[in-house]
DNA sequence: TTTTGCTGACTGACCGGTCAGTTACGGTGT
DNA sequence: ACACCGTAACTGACCGGTCAGTCAGCAAAA
């Protein structure tokens, strides 16, 4: 219907300006005149688009999700275990990692909040899902590969690894340190998947 | 000094009071009048012992630290595969879980507020502190015992284990799922450290 | 003319913190 | 015995500020 092409639709500028103001302010003190500030209209105006705040939030983690999985999305082929180092990196700090580090600290503390509301509940897992489904991917190709030893557990070691990359994402955000974290994880995946390349155990 | 026995000090009161009213409304929407109400006092009274609210928060940090490591604390002797196994499940659901869950899901998110406040980072240091300093020594002496593999970098694994628990936590509370996550941590350390007791490799 | 998108001004609720008092109590002087 | 004072602990009323959300109206597009 509506071809808009070069014009950009409002809501797409609103969800653009929620991330700014998010990484600027931090989720627990996001004002509504936050975002309309970084959207250069009026706070009714946002609420012309989106009826609440909650809402609006939604929406956000939505549009998130989208670009999310757009980057991501690890490439079909290549050796797995270079795969899931990608993987693990993306994860771990994503791309553009200095201009999204406030993005992560924002997305932590809505992960904070969402004990108290099944919405951004049910977002926060669709974000966890979609990771285990690539990593226990990735690693599910590994074994078949070859290039992982044949006795791994693909589900365990899936869930080792998405609550590494959960644990260390809270570490850094919560304890602004980063102590080895990363190093332990690829020593994790070295000692447990492969570097031994001797294939038979 | 002031001998007082019998009389419980009011701040102590006020930080069981603290507790209960953070258990029941959560830290984002604690006020101070949740913690007068549940202390059976006055706002204003509590305004008189801590001046600001963020001091209260910060005194309450400290008493849970004390309590904290009272309860945690592991048994000094005793196989080193036990003490570890026991240190995990007190990480993972402290005694008396049903009364603690609440405390849990509030105290991540005091983490999440972290980032914007150096003294709540550095509260949050000590626990994260104390918990590597447990599972370090308890992984030490497992080594030097002859329980877990000798090759075991100890650095290294306590890394893992702590990050695991963080991540445990975060997926727990932010989620609301528990997908098996502490099978998988018991079969890391079942493979990562012991189990196949084949001392050689 | 109607609809879309927006604005300035405003409301109602909430919350941290303050303040002027009040109560209970333990001396101290007489 | 009684009056007096000081202080610790506490209260009711209130203030200043913030913030989500509302509303009447305005301008441009359809």
């Amino acid at each position: 219907m509506n071809g808009d092409d070069s014009v950009s639709r409002p809501t797409d500028d609103i969800m653009c300006a929620t991330y700014r103001a998010l990484c600027r302010h931090g989720y627990a003190d996001l004002t509504m005149q936050d975002i309309a500030d970084e959207w250069e209209k009026s706070k009714p105006a946002l609420h012309y688009h989106y009826d609440t705040k909650r809402g609006l939030l939604l929406a956000f983690l939505d549009h998130l999700f989208t670009n999310y999985t757009d980057r991501v999305a690890a490439p079909e082929d290549g050796p797995a275990r270079e795969r899931l180092d990608a993987l693990i990196d993306a994860a771990l700090d994503p791309p553009r990692a200095d201009t999204h580090r406030e993005l992560r600290t924002a997305l932590f503390e809505v992960k904070a909040q969402a004990p108290h509301d099944e919405a951004f509940r049910e977002r926060l897992s669709r974000f966890d899902d979609y990771l285990t489904d690539e990593v226990r991917s990735v690693v599910g190709d590994g074994v078949e590969s070859g290039a992982f030893r044949a006795d791994t557990d693909i589900e365990t070691t899936a869930t080792l690894l998405v609550t590494l990359l959960n644990g260390a994402h809270s570490r850094r955000v919560a304890l602004g340190a980063d102590d080895g974290v990363r190093e332990a994880i690829r020593a994790f995946v070295d000692d447990h998947l492969g570097r031994r390349v001797d294939e038979s155990r």
